[in-house]
DNA sequence: CGGTCCCTTGATATTCATCAATATCAGTGG
DNA sequence: CCACTGATATTGATGAATATCAAGGGACCG
């Protein structure tokens, strides 16, 4: 398979409306494992909507839920205003990723969502997709089935941020994009973090100097490369070590 | 309306047979809002099981993913161990709350779950519960709305432990309780913690003897009296003003 | 009555946040 | 092209919050 030309804008276009078919995050969204007749009804009910530049808003915390947002491309941060004022940053979220899933309960979006970099989506209207759901035997399980991993990984998460040290959720933040990446056929061991130090501070419950300081001793350490957001990984054994348990 | 009798040997076997339509926890639980006509199908695939002793698992990490289960009366921790032999709590479980959603993905269980005092539970075949959702109009939305809460609740947990000091944490989770009571029609001030210290330091990222002198000062601060495992909350608007933002 | 577990309290050590200064880069306008 | 500016990142010094180590009290159970 030849390399997608992501940068140019040509591509990019036509990306904007390949059929869920043909579309290279196939296999981590939606449609994976739902019969090509119920697929083509999906396809028919999703919006793709133009890309969002950076700083830009997908939807805003306290607005009314509509739809579900698959990441196409480039990237997502979501937070939440806590009442001093400040944020907090409760993901970030990776191409064939689905955002806003924590509203359907309430009807309303608990967070407010970001790009961090220029950003293209697919947009599914809830009401559709639950009716949809009714009659396409498997798409209604395997929503089921994206919004257990979801509360899977968060407990992840809590996991991670109960426990460890600075190193430890820094490395595995690390180990979390790499997986993730790599998941589609992307280096997990050369990349671009799209989030700030601040960003990633915040995620993780430390302040920005911490993080800072953490990178610095991985870098001196051998674990791993980082210039300003470039992050080259050259122990993936150890940072996973420092990661865990 | 009387208090129920939970302490008798006789309702609680009764208890076990009574249909969902006239649970007191109806409106908590998975039935809320759903047609009667539905609600009786429902009913006909819940297995009432008898009561667990505290300590004993409802199922444990690693397990086959079957059911999911409701919390009928008593509670539950889920847990999940770390490769170093520790457990990470990731859970209490009050009655009305389901317990192994995030078993949905994977078809195994990533945690176990015990009883922290006597606990009584309905089963919930899952096989069976996605049979029915297809056809009956609702449950599956609900089921859907169940597992979005989950989410938020994580991400509102997330928010604690990544920010906040073991005061606001401890105090986070007194709130929690309280509110989860009072749902039911319990009182959230003047309770009984069926978890050990080492069970809440181990949830919230604590050492236990932090959770110990946090418990000591709140008190000497008047904003509780907590002998043991009896708390009894004597200013609500502090706390929520510890535990918020 | 003795043992064990759970909880509390005190003393010390460590990690991380905070404050402060400096460095680097991207963009802007001269 | 260069200087200026503001945002972002790194590094050092200090202090506060919390973990760890250690000891003892009280409840429950045989």
């Amino acid at each position: 398979m030849p390399a997608p030309h992501n940068n140019t804008a040509v591509i990019e276009l036509n990306q904007l409306r390949v059929a869920c078919k043909d579309c290279s995050l196939f296999q981590l969204c939606l449609p994976h494992g739902i019969s090509e007749a119920d697929l083509a009804l999906l396809d028919k009910i999703i919006d793709r909507r133009r890309p969002l530049a950076r700083g830009k808003h997908l939807f805003e915390v306290g607005g009314p839920f509509r739809s579900i947002y698959v990441v196409r491309s480039g990237s997502v941060k979501t937070f939440a205003p806590t009442p001093d004022g400040e944020e907090q940053v409760t993901g970030f979220h990776l191409p064939g990723e689905l955002v806003g899933l924590d509203a359907i309960s309430t009807g309303t979006h608990p967070c407010s969502a970001v790009a961090l970099e220029t950003a293209s989506f697919c947009e599914i209207p809830f009401d559709q997709l639950e009716d949809l759901s009714e009659e396409a035997r498997g798409l209604g399980r395997q929503l089921l089935r994206i919004l257990s991993r979801e509360i899977h990984d968060d407990h992840e998460l809590l996991k991670l941020m109960g426990k460890h040290s600075a190193e430890a959720r820094l490395a595995a933040l690390l180990v979390s994009f790499m997986s993730r990446l790599e998941r589609r056929g992307l280096s997990g061991r050369d990349f671009h973090l799209s989030m700030s130090r601040h960003d990633i501070s915040n995620y993780l419950g430390l302040a920005v100097e911490t993080v800072s300081r953490v990178f610095s001793r991985f870098q001196q350490d051998g674990l791993l490369t980082v210039d300003r957001r470039h992050v080259i990984i050259n122990d993936v054994e150890r940072l996973k070590a420092v990661a865990g348990p």
